[in-house]
DNA sequence: TCAATACCTGTCTTTTTAGTCAACTTTTCA
DNA sequence: TGAAAAGTTGACTAAAAAGACAGGTATTGA
């Protein structure tokens, strides 16, 4: 066998970890397409070209398989949340911000579909994210516009439903996907239509609340 | 039976119009909620308070009902895309408009969760409606946009952008629900929350947009 | 009132599904 | 190098799924 040659010297844990990975991959696709009870566990077998015994081998149920495909796109979702950083200048965060959500919707659609089909589902396998982490960042980010409010730096308006929009309409290029493509008369979306998307984005939230 | 003095006298065809909207009813809440693969008849039996066979008895298949399902949500959805008319002022045309889409999204969210969810698994059976009613509709309204640009009523941003973020904002209300009541400390979202947001939304499209 | 028609549903069949398991191969490391 | 550990998988089981259908009941209009 060549696999020495081809994946350098073997480590312990290193095999699991890498068909982990290649399960998961697959998993996040079929999840984010079909949802958890849509998804079936044969073709996600079938899309990571594993036997689905394989699977049961690494992840004790289809539920447990869910929940570590969840955990894993929570990690990418928080670099991004993270990036809408306390600065002084508004433009500069929202338009870093914006920027940073348009780029993710490009490069990890799947995310962006596996947790709207879990929201729109009720969000029953989120309960604990929503309550935990979510809601404390948002309450830190809502002190921040709040602050910008005070200093005049931006309109007064309720700052939760200025993040909504910034999440709706960044995420809706990944979501909606097909809607997009139907209107632009086109085959797929290029990094042009994320870049002008979110160049418009921009100039009507920035423009929008008063940001200068 | 007490039948005849609840619902009055009977005419032909009365009583599969009424099974079938029930049938309809809780159908479109369990695709809503599950996706076409994930919901199951059973369910939706269960639901609906009837037999499964019942359902079989007047929908040929779970594709058929789904189908009826998708058909009857284009019709409400159709109703709220008509009232972005043609009219002078672009102000009063999005206020109303956004009005409207935040009611839909208020008294609707099932439809608009229907769609959202159909929308994500790559809208495998609305290629049809895509290709024709919504197509024609886009192109349609994108020349108005186009016109109020020509006549410096409106920044040169495309219409296009600006009708993705009116919809995505104005839906996520009814599809991202647990987002927003965590985010919003409360149970559920009253008419009032729904109104704010749309006061919201409005203000930042339309100064974004630089409409006045 | 009385066929004819429409409506209803318990029971059955077939297919698909999640999950198990024991026999097997590969990898590791002492 | 060889035995223990890790990884693999074909074949199985039990549960759940969609759908068919025959034998019923309710409704209608003449």
């Amino acid at each position: 066998m060549t696999k020495s040659i081809i994946r350098g010297p073997y480590k312990p844990g290193r095999i699991r970890e890498q068909s982990r990975d290649l399960i998961l991959q697959a998993a996040q696709a079929e999840f984010a397409c079909h949802g958890f009870r849509g998804a079936t566990m044969q073709r996600i077998a079938e899309s990571a070209q594993v036997p689905k015994a394989n699977i049961h081998y690494y992840f004790t149920s289809k539920l447990g398989l869910y929940g570590a495909v969840l955990e894993n796109t929570l990690n990418l979702w928080d670099n991004v949340f993270n990036e809408l950083s306390s600065h002084d200048e508004p433009a500069y965060v929202l338009s870093r911000y914006i920027d940073a959500k348009i780029d993710f919707s490009r490069t990890h659609p799947t995310a962006s579909r596996l947790f709207a089909k879990e929201m729109i589902s009720g969000a029953p396998h989120l309960s604990a994210y929503l309550q935990q982490d979510y809601r404390q960042w948002f309450k830190q980010r809502m002190s921040v516009f709040e602050s910008w409010v005070a200093q005049g730096k931006m309109d007064n308006i309720d700052p939760a439903h200025v993040i909504f929009m910034i999440w709706a309409s960044t995420q809706y290029y990944a979501d909606f996907e097909p809607q997009i493509i139907i209107a632009n008369d086109t085959e797929q979306l290029t990094e042009q239509a994320f870049l002008d998307a979110a160049s418009s984005i921009k100039h009507i939230i920035l423009k929008g609340c008063g940001i200068h």
